[in-house]
DNA sequence: ATTATTGTTGGTAG
DNA sequence: TCTACCAACAATAA
């Protein structure tokens, strides 16, 4: 369930869990996931690398290695992370990656598993010595870096048939926005999410970024809970037929670019 | 059986 | 070069 938020989360554990390496062992089971590369070629080529830290931008993740490798990692719709306790293979795992120490344990001893669970194959592994051109040209990362609100209102002048709810999905205008956390921050701001993108004003803009950030840090708050908070965190986004906290009419279900979206239209103007 | 799903990409057309 | 549109990718769950 990979937004910008899970993303960071993502990235926060597999530091902890990677951030000893050096790497023992690689699997890559599924070739669609490195294509066009040889999974047995990256894979080994990331053995012995000590991984020296994990970045992300927008909803990719870089895993910078030892001798100048990188490996872009992005998780598309169904690809998460998770820890593995034995050599088992986890259900719709496509990868692996094994390195030394772990958390909690004695230096040395111990390994750690760390297998890519993705069962609809949609994510991708890239290795890479350079960065490259789907991280280049991402936007800026609105939790990363500040926003330049005239820089995207002028980005935004030039979308002349786009939806806003459609332009905050691009990731080369913004990096790391996605269905849910466009619905829920298009609430947050009141604005209808079939106005034009070219339509929005600096005041609109800036309430939308602040919404933006509103719903990128609640959600961060809700993943660091644990999965104890196992009700459903969204105010909008899935909402259909239930009402608006803020204004009590009904929220409805709208199709925008082919993603479902769900807004007021009592009070998201 | 039908429809829906947190995301990108590649082709086409303009 | 930029924008717009759409099918494709694949595995579930309701």
């Amino acid at each position: 369930m990979p937004e910008l938020p899970e993303v960071e989360y993502t990235r926060q554990r597999l530091s902890t869990w990677l951030g000893r390496g050096p790497i023992l062992a690689c699997t890559i089971d599924d070739a669609r996931l490195v294509r066009p590369a040889r999974p047995s070629a990256v894979a080994a080529d990331l053995v012995g690398r000590t991984i020296t830290r994990v970045e992300r931008k927008g909803k990719w993740l870089r895993l910078v290695l030892g001798g100048n490798l990188s490996l872009f990692v992005h998780l598309a719709m169904t690809g998460w992370f998770e820890r593995a306790s034995s050599d088992e293979p986890l259900r719709h795992e496509r990868a692996r990656i094994t390195v030394r120490g772990g958390k909690g344990g004695k230096t040395g001893e111990k390994k750690s598993h760390v297998a890519y669970v993705d069962p609809r194959r949609w994510g991708r592994w890239i290795a890479s010595d350079s960065e490259i051109p789907a991280w280049t040209a991402l936007g800026p990362d609105p939790l990363r870096e500040k926003v330049a609100p005239d820089v995207l209102h002028a980005k935004l002048a030039r979308r002349k048939k786009q939806s806003i709810k459609e332009a905050l999905l691009d990731q080369s205008l913004l990096a790391g926005v996605g269905n849910i956390q466009a619905a829920e921050a298009l609430w947050k701001a009141a604005i209808d999410p079939r106005s034009p993108a070219a339509s929005i004003t600096p005041a609109e803009l800036r309430a939308i970024l602040r919404g933006i950030d509103w719903t990128i840090a609640r959600t961060l708050k809700d993943l660091a809970k644990g999965d104890a908070g196992e009700k459903d965190p969204w105010i909008a986004y899935g909402h259909k037929g239930l009402p608006c906290p803020r204004c009590g009419a009904h929220f409805v279900r709208i199709d925008l670019g082919g993603r479902t979206t769900t807004f007021c239209r009592a009070c998201q103007k």
